[in-house]
DNA sequence: TATCTATGTTAGTATATTTTAACATACCCC
DNA sequence: GGGGTATGTTAAAATATACTAACATAGATA
């Protein structure tokens, strides 16, 4: 029923909305790399379709019947790349983009019998829980935090990255090559002024990261 | 550049062609359960695109770039029917329709880790040869010949089942029922005058099946 | 030869998706 | 309060995909 067009935005107001976004138009535009009046018109077939709703402060907000389809997205997304990267060994970085593309063309059967295959895993590549594998229906843990609001001379793991940025591949990239990924052990050495960098030694390796950039990392205390 | 639509149309004549019917906008059609209307505008965005050509006979056939295009969606095609049956346990009927749905969301990259992740398997599970990975570069056994035009009290040797058929599901599933699968030896007991059904013994069990669906199984001489 | 059948094409529509240009609004800052 | 920025919408257009109704044509057949 719902287009592949259609199915990625309810995923991306999905996680937004996880991600305590603000869900409007314009974010989505560029999250979805497509002009506004795009947005409008699609937002209008989807309001028909009853897959979202918008108040009157524009915020868009999923029905029950679009974050049913949004939370199978997220579902199969997160175990195909459980499956790209550890039965096939792609680049992490990779994953999302790949997942994307064949999430909307897996059917239910295929999707639970690699489920299986995979003994249910909790969690995708990036530490973002699996709906209906991990307790709390793919909420997030509560205790986490960001890693731009440690505080200074903290060690704190990371528990997971999240999928939901503009420019995700890069982002993702990034962060692997210098060992920021779920588990990993993180000191804040220092953290500049003025919404400066921080400083960050994973394993022996000191290395610096945008406040921007450490917004989409969450991590937990040691 | 090309749609999941228009790659739909290039595998149809690629099979259609290896199988030496006769490729008119009629049979895709019909293939493609589509009316001849659209056929015939679709094919005509496809000769602008220089992907096929139609020649003074209305006979379509496929250019250098719409054969390399063909080629690798069969190979995507059969390596991920091999994945969804040997690894996943799906259903060898369903298996070319899902597989018919994941080949076009699926990179370069990621077919050919799991092409590796399979041991570059030679033919799918209904026994087609995989382009790249066989010998003959996906050219059927020219030895082989269909179980339609065997002689009664032959025994033979189930080499193919041709994914090229309007009903392809049921058929698929109506063969597998009775265990007419690729290496199955079938030994015809009777042949029906007036193009009626044949009488087969696969293993110890005897069916009949009809000239029409013997024509889609090919086999050798034991 | 007249007709039936298969096939292809035109015409007219419809929907989903996309764009740019232009305009409307709301809110923030000085 | 006035200008600027962010945001949303309208208008006009294009492309890909699909349909039905109708017509054209070639071959086969009665």
């Amino acid at each position: 029923m719902a287009t592949p067009t259609v199915e990625a935005y309810l995923e991306i107001i999905y996680m937004m909305a996880v991600e305590d976004q603000s869900v409007i138009g314009a974010r989505l535009a560029e999250s979805l790399h497509v002009s506004r009046p795009t947005v409008t018109t699609t937002l209008k077939r989807m309001v028909r379709q009853g897959l979202v709703k918008i108040d009157g402060r524009k915020e868009i907000r999923l029905t029950t019947k679009g974050h049913a389809i949004a939370e199978r997205l997220q579902h199969r997304h997160r175990i195909v790349e459980r499956w790209l990267t550890d039965v096939l060994g792609l680049d992490w970085a990779k994953s999302d983009a790949e997942a994307h593309h064949l999430e909307h063309a897996m059917s239910d059967e295929v999707a639970e019998l690699l489920n299986k295959n995979l003994g249910y895993p909790t969690t995708c590549p990036h530490g973002n829980p699996i709906p209906g594998n991990a307790r709390g229906q793919g909420r997030p843990d509560p205790k986490a935090f960001q890693l731009g609001a440690a505080k200074e001379n903290t060690t704190v793991i990371v528990t997971r990255v999240s999928e939901y940025a503009e420019n995700i591949a890069e982002l993702l990239e990034y962060l692997g090559q210098r060992g920021v990924t779920p588990g990993a052990k993180v000191t804040v050495t220092e953290i500049a002024p003025l919404q400066g960098p921080l400083t960050l030694k994973v394993g022996a390796r000191t290395t610096s990261m945008s406040r921007d950039v450490a917004k989409f990392v969450w991590v937990k205390r040691e």
